[in-house]
DNA sequence: GAACATGCTTCGGAAGGATAGGTATTGGGA
DNA sequence: TCCCAATACCTATCCTTCCGAAGCATGTTC
């Protein structure tokens, strides 16, 4: 993920799954539309490659946080749709949390008095 | 890096570099006191093991962002100081611009509408 | 002098992301 | 008709970082 102009940056490593949950809070949807629909709301900040996109979603299957079925596209394409599971209900918000908590730290490291939001 | 309770979270990898050198801009440190700073400005949400420390003490060294050499700590033994180099400020820079951006971007799709302040 | 804190090093494994290659299908244009 | 672009998915391999663990050395304290 995260490209745009200059590749990589390594940093934030680990967000993409909870970026993923959060996407499906908004209703099922398959790969391709879920990270567009990540580029997108980012305002193209982020960019997800399918290298990690396809990856992270039979992760979070197998760790129950959702589940899939197979679809058709709008385009009327074969598609997998994804469906956020209780599980990952929950844990979309400990990410959450542990997000805010992070990058607060953080920003207490790099010295921005206002901390995070 | 990052534990305290929970252990890792996998969450902010690629940070660690950019706090070290965050941290060396407030004078030559070598690797325990930086590691210490760095916990204790965040509050202690943070913890640096020795095992991500060094590694990436030797890696920022390596790139040319920091400089060391040898000298005796405040407990009067043998430590390896660390100083940030003209490359390495540029490269704070950069990453500390690239930090906001990652998670601004972030937090647009997280929906936290304030965006990273 | 044993124990402890300080201070550094390195190995090996786990995990995530990116590159790059591949497959299949639909629809539109030459 | 034929071909190509866009859509949609999969995965092998490599790269990088982090972490646990083990080890070594030295100064201080009891």
């Amino acid at each position: 993920m995260l490209k745009k102009k200059q590749s990589n940056s390594e940093m934030l490593k680990g967000t993409l799954d909870m970026m993923i949950l959060r996407t499906l809070l908004g209703g099922d949807a398959h790969g391709h539309t879920i990270a567009k629909v990540i580029e997108r709301t980012s305002e193209d900040l982020l960019e997800v490659e399918q290298g990690s996109l396809y990856p992270a979603l039979h992760r979070l299957e197998d760790r129950r946080w959702v589940s899939s079925y197979w679809g058709a596209s709008e385009n009327n394409r074969k598609a997998k749709f994804y469906r956020l599971t209780a599980k990952g209900r929950k844990q979309l918000l400990r990410e959450t949390s542990r997000w805010r908590q992070m990058t607060r730290a953080i920003g207490l490291v790099m010295g921005e008095e206002g901390g995070a939001q």
